[in-house]
DNA sequence: GCACTTTGTGTCAAAAGGACACTATATTGT
DNA sequence: ACAATATAGTGTCCTTTTGACACAAAGTGC
């Protein structure tokens, strides 16, 4: 393509871009797995993912947010880079490098669309360890639980696991599946006071007892970083 | 090299690996830069890197440590990821892909070095916006040095732009030019007394007053993380 | 010896989360 | 209708960690 430099001078590491897509439902931090249609590992689950289309993708950011769609039917709120692992055994195809996103969705948004495929499926995080994954792929997705965990500490990123309405209580509960403990209402409501990315509604939903306030991201905003961590 | 799958089948994207290395001299934090040797930007300066050795790097860490060692002739004590960059036009090659790295090394372990050669150089940070500078790595500087003070908020990372002995008056005065403002010698003594990664030995060390302690990294601790940021 | 410099400590104030009691307002069952 | 229960939201004090800054300690240089 190019008289500056002959591409094909070296050998190439096999380039790939991973997703690892997380979700709540049914009180558990789940995550999306594909059934490989190809091979190595033909007919196992793994992660959503594939090559880079370089006559069409702009960035591997466009690759990553593709390959999601291809499998959801929608583009995840929420996307991030993980870390890029890459090794000489890691794929039996040779030397191979992966950019690994982290992504986060709403589970209503994408639940009709999963249930009626059955090459796609959220997997429950904690069952992981008993499942036979493609390449390191659980590796991976422990790594990616990781970082969601410790962004939970110090930032609202968890309010891309929710619809665009949504209630302390939603947003307590979801918090807790992931950190896996229990935190304080009052200190979340002091943090959702005092960042400006989300807006209290007028709006109030039942919920089981007092009606509760909804709360939305305001749009364009970005993430807000606490300088302080809740209690790990 | 394998018959799951021709590797030529799809046109790959350029993949390679660089890295910002940060020191501290003078006064001010420093990027080590390279002449490049080959097109595209030929006589120009970059950051060090280049592609991967498939045959004899087992990861992607490895080659940015080679390259950073054939450069400075020697390898730096802390080395991370910073984050992966693409794109289409980033490179007149076609669509390109460079993990990038950053890393941190005392000034003294290298200077020398650098010094007998001319297309290496440290280059202040300050005086980069002035520069012409190969590729988009200006902008990779630019994240590279956000990271920094970041993690210099909450980690004590600038201790690995020391001598393995230091003072607290040198950490406390390398962290200030890494974030440009300065900072409690209280708070800084608090946060060593309170990790376990330093030990505070016996000698003291002459520094224009009262003497001064010296301290040394524990030998195989990690960077610990507090869990409140310094004020930004 | 005295001024100055850098090191190190003591102490109080400020900021933000944790704990937890208490109030408010729904829903549900009888 | 009313009590029991559940969830929402507030008020208040405690705890932890950092900021500010005065002060003491111990060198150097003239």
């Amino acid at each position: 393509m190019t008289d500056f430099y002959n591409i094909n001078e070296y050998k190439h590491p096999l380039f790939t871009v991973d997703s690892v897509l997380f979700t709540i439902t049914d009180g558990a931090l789940k995550v999306l797995l594909v059934k490989r249609a190809n091979s190595p590992f033909e007919g196992s689950w793994g992660l959503p993912g594939g090559f880079v289309d370089i006559d069409s993708d702009s960035t591997t950011d466009i690759t990553a947010l593709r390959k999601l769609k291809e499998k959801t039917n929608v583009e995840p709120p929420y996307l991030e880079q993980l870390q890029t692992f890459s090794g000489a055994h890691r794929d039996p195809r040779g030397f191979s490098v992966t950019l690994v996103y982290f992504a986060l969705i709403a589970a209503q948004n994408v639940s009709t669309h999963i249930k009626s495929i059955d090459d796609v499926q959220w997997v429950d995080i904690n069952t992981i360890q008993d499942l036979s994954i493609a390449f390191d792929h659980k590796h991976l997705i422990e790594h990616a639980k990781q970082r969601l965990q410790q962004k939970t500490l110090y930032s609202m990123v968890p309010i891309y696991c929710l619809p665009e309405y949504f209630t302390v209580g939603q947003l307590k509960s979801v918090i807790e599946i992931i950190l896996g403990k229990t935190i304080q209402r009052k200190s979340l409501i002091r943090r959702l006071e005092s960042t400006n990315i989300v807006e209290k509604s007028d709006e109030k939903v039942s919920s089981g007892g007092r009606l509760a306030h909804l709360y939305t991201l305001k749009s364009g905003v970005d993430i807000v970083n606490f300088e302080r961590n809740l209690s790990a």
